[in-house]
DNA sequence: TACCGAATAT
DNA sequence: AATATTCGGT
């Protein structure tokens, strides 16, 4: 444009052509950018513009749509420019980008954080979603991560096995560093259960794969779970609590064994019903782990395998031949 | 670069 | 409590 500059062009796009217009450069002076937004520029990005940056643009003719309708009514199309100014310098005053930043390429990246932030304080940023786990997706997960093992599985593999098009690799890293952390919770819980209180049964695996039975209580899970009631608030946390059998263990286990049964067995449910009769969309997990009056179930819950419903006819088998030896 | 787990933030 | 994001490492 022999005769023109962006800024010229820009104000007659905005005279003639009425759209959204975002000025790209490599000078991400903060006096730029500002002129580009004087200009009538709805966004400024700077080269080398990354697919980030690039995914956000359609909020721009969205965000004109809204304008205009807004425009209809009340008249406050100034402030958003202005907010758009603002946090523009702001991602511009600690990070000037200089010739060599952007051949390098590398310190950008904090830079172009920084410019992402500047949508924060866009009326019309959309937030990502959270994903909710509901039983189904969990389930997936579960059995995902059986199909690996236990030891083997990383969130990439999982992910993929999962076939679950919309979950991104994060989602589930962060769903199984949460899953392994109630695990971890729970086993802890089992440790303290050996210093007394009811007892119960659960069956699960243990690191090395092997199936093994563990303990916990009801009394060490509501300290646990309130974790302020003065009694005894503080975590211990003790390694190596998982617990293979110990002769002790299992007579109070057998003595136990008597009369909670009927309770324990209506509890073996599959997670699926009993969450769905509760709060329907709400996580099944932890949320009845709350509920004391379910204590039962909270095993279920956590644990990885869902072979449950085996677990009684499994200890009392294993009991029998306690007996027997 | 892709991925991971831990830590931390929300 | 449950999920997301960041960070430092392989």
């Amino acid at each position: 444009m022999p005769d023109m500059d962006g800024f010229k062009l820009l104000e007659h796009v905005g005279l003639e052509m009425d759209l959204p217009v975002i000025m790209t450069s490599v000078d991400g002076e903060t006096s730029m950018v500002m002129k580009g937004v004087q200009h009538g520029a709805c966004d400024y990005l700077l080269k080398p513009i990354r697919m980030k940056e690039l995914r956000n643009i359609w909020q721009h003719v969205f965000r004109k749509r809204i304008q205009e309708v807004k425009d209809i009514e009340s008249h406050e199309g100034l402030e958003e420019i202005q907010m758009m100014g603002n946090s523009m310098e702001q991602s511009d005053d600690g990070y000037l980008f200089c010739g060599a930043d952007l051949i390098s390429g590398k310190k950008r990246k904090d830079a172009d954080n920084k410019q992402d932030d500047r949508h924060y304080g866009d009326p019309y940023y959309v937030k990502k979603a959270r994903v909710v786990w509901t039983v189904e997706l969990h389930q997936k997960f579960v059995k995902a991560v059986n199909q690996f093992g236990f030891d083997k599985v990383g969130p990439k593999k999982i992910l993929d096995s999962m076939g679950v098009p919309w979950l991104t690799r994060e989602n589930v890293a962060s769903h199984l560093q949460y899953r392994l952390y109630l695990s971890r919770l729970q086993k802890e819980n089992k440790l303290k259960a050996s210093f007394g209180g009811m007892k119960q049964w659960d069956i699960s695996k243990d690191t090395a794969g092997n199936v093994c039975l563990q303990i916990s209580s009801n009394a060490s899970r509501n300290i646990v779970t309130n974790g302020s009631s003065g009694i005894c608030g503080s975590k211990v946390p003790i390694k190596n609590v998982d617990s293979k059998i110990c002769v002790e263990d299992m007579k109070i286990a057998s003595v136990q064994m008597a009369e909670p049964k009927e309770a324990l067995i209506g509890d073996i449910t599959d997670p699926q019903k009993s969450s769905n009769s509760r709060t329907g969309l709400n996580h099944s997990f932890g949320q009845i782990g709350l509920d004391v009056k379910y204590e039962p179930k909270i095993l279920t819950q956590y644990s990885w395998t869902e072979v449950q419903p085996v677990q009684y006819s499994i200890i009392i088998i294993i009991i029998i031949i306690f007996f027997f030896i």
